[in-house]
DNA sequence: AACCTGAGCGAAAACGTTTGCGTGTTGAAA
DNA sequence: TTTCAACACGCAAACGTTTTCGCTCAGGTT
């Protein structure tokens, strides 16, 4: 076993001081052409390969990102990292990724770990729990202590730093549009509970959509999921009691089960119901009948947000040289697409 | 803003020594109950944090593990960091993920970039093209430098370290065997090229199951697809040329995809072919039939992987000691399951 | 008065870098 | 011979910790 050798090793071993191979190995022209080839000659050999965390603690950053998201299984989130880590990888940076589990504690708890030095900024999405109690005090206290924040898709406004979102009001409008133009007029909603800001701004897209148009807001055809577990009967009742002929999901998971319990209950996708879903994932692509839906691009989502924390991040370094730090916060609006598949009529 | 704040800073302020501070916050007894008070609350006021990296560089350990994957965007790798980042967390350890893309350059680079202090040890998924190209240097140099690998998934024999696996070719032998049992003769089956280890242990597996019953194999029926983007067509052909009662498909897309054209040419699962997976991820569990499938623990075996890894880092500090490492390698084997759902016919 | 003890604290090294500055040596110019 | 630049290199500080060792001073013991 060959461990990891050292300036200091280098230097004892050919007998020249420690700055001497530092500066050998930089090329510096302080260095004679005879001791750098030498230096260098050895280092490669040894394979030398400067100590990451003494350059951190030297540098004071430490080129690691660190994205913290209430879940990883869903597809959403997924396509996130793959976004922010290729960004972060062209740029050079690494990612450390956090799993909040939707509590509020375990957030709190990774920001507090990691805001000591061990990265240099952080990407959020809030947790349930977070967006629940209303406490985001952990990430004013980062962000109070310079290290910037970008928050995307479950953002709060009482934050103030960069984010990314999709217009989910608008795109919840656009779809309930769709379905409103094909002729629809019971379109039932299946949401979640309104302290999870997505779905809150989604269900005021959809509502906006019936006024927009005229149609009355039938409050028994909207069904607002807490337990996404064990909801199936629930939507089950929801199908069995109301006529509806098209159903808007706010996430891929309601969508697909809303058919399930359809075709369970005897009645066809699209034939009899119509269905659209939100986030394009996995399900909605290769379901049986494959489902219409909101994309919202999450690894664009990501890349953007790895590149504006990145784009603070160098900025800061020049900007702390004059002091004069402008805190100007911008919030991109990705834009989604309406993904037109089988689960949706045509006429 | 306020910056963190550091020893030095509250020894500045208190008018102690850096030393005098340390102790205090670490309660030790050398330090009088006066001073203590007198630090410690000064430290509470402002919140002082140790700086990770400042400790990582003093222990020479950083408490952070790395992941390196093929691919994020696969339920199975998700499922697999969301096992490994639960185990990690528990015992106080960050993840980093790093994606290889499949790419062998890029799985060397994130090895040797990261291999320099930032982290205490690796938890890898070979990439396809590290496979093919069978080049497992990276490995070999990073282990030889004393930082502790573990492999899983798909994993090679040339290199000596911890693995988790599971018993693929069992595997595929009792789900070609749970088709035979239920009468089913022609039995068609939806590989990778050999190079990837897994798609060949699945083959190997099928082949010794139709062996055992005493049915020939027709390798005609047996399909290794390349390109994992278009090969709907091959699919296509397979169905259509042969007679086919059931399919083996080791994964979940070939899965779904099999399913897809079979009923685009108009034969129904399960009533006309019988289709078993392997991976069970959400596809599988949502898509219409569902599909019965080999499940792979992915929890379990990230978490087993990050177990191991994590044992091995606390053994590294005691044994350091006496200088006597005793590489005892083990490879644990994750049991598989066989889910049954609606894309078996049931008899 | 001389000595010892222990409490309370500080200095310094160590982890591995980078870098500004100081210094010794050389050769050439005066 | 003296002076001076240029060259080649080393010293030391700095990043923020922890920890060993040693120092000082007060008080008690002979």
């Amino acid at each position: 076993m060959r461990k990891k050798v050292t300036l200091k090793q280098i230097a004892k071993e050919l007998d020249v001081s420690i700055s001497t191979v530092s500066k050998s190995l930089k090329n510096s022209i302080e260095i004679s052409e005879e001791t750098r080839q030498k230096v260098q000659a050895f280092a490669k050999f040894y394979n030398y390969k400067p100590n990451n965390i003494a350059l951190s603690l030297k540098n004071r950053k430490t080129k690691t990102i660190c994205i913290i998201i209430p879940e990883i299984i869903h597809h959403f989130f997924t396509t996130i990292i793959s976004g922010v880590e290729h960004v972060a990888n062209e740029n050079g940076y690494n990612v450390l990724v956090c799993l909040s589990d939707e509590s509020f504690d375990k957030e709190v708890l990774n920001m507090e770990m990691l805001a000591n030095g061990s990265i240099d900024g952080f990407i959020i999405s809030l947790s349930k729990e977070t967006q629940q109690k209303k406490d985001f005090h952990h990430i004013a206290e980062v962000i109070n202590q310079g290290m910037p924040v970008v928050m995307f898709d479950r953002i709060t406004n009482e934050i103030l730093c960069d984010k990314v979102i999709i217009d989910d009001s608008l795109a919840a409008f656009n779809a309930t549009q769709f379905l409103i133009d094909k002729g629809f007029k019971n379109i039932a909603l299946l949401s979640t509970i309104d302290y999870v800001s997505v779905g809150k701004l989604r269900t005021k897209g959809y509502l906006k959509a019936l006024k927009t148009n005229d149609l009355e807001v039938n409050e028994s055809l909207i069904l607002k999921i807490e337990d996404t577990e064990n909801f199936e009967k629930s939507v089950e009742e929801l199908l069995t009691n109301n006529t509806i002929d098209a159903i808007f999901a706010v996430n891929e998971l309601f969508a697909v089960t809303a058919i399930k319990v359809a075709s369970k209950l005897g009645k066809k996708v699209p034939e009899d119901i119509s269905v659209i879903g939100f986030t394009d994932g996995i399900i909605s692509k290769y379901s049986t009948p494959s489902i219409t839906t909101v994309s919202q691009n999450g690894i664009k989502m990501g890349a953007k947000a790895a590149k504006m924390l990145i784009e603070r991040l160098e900025m800061e370094e020049i900007e702390n040289e004059d002091g004069e730090i402008e805190e100007h916060y911008r919030t991109e609006v990705i834009e989604t697409e309406l993904v037109e598949r089988e689960s949706t009529k045509k006429i």
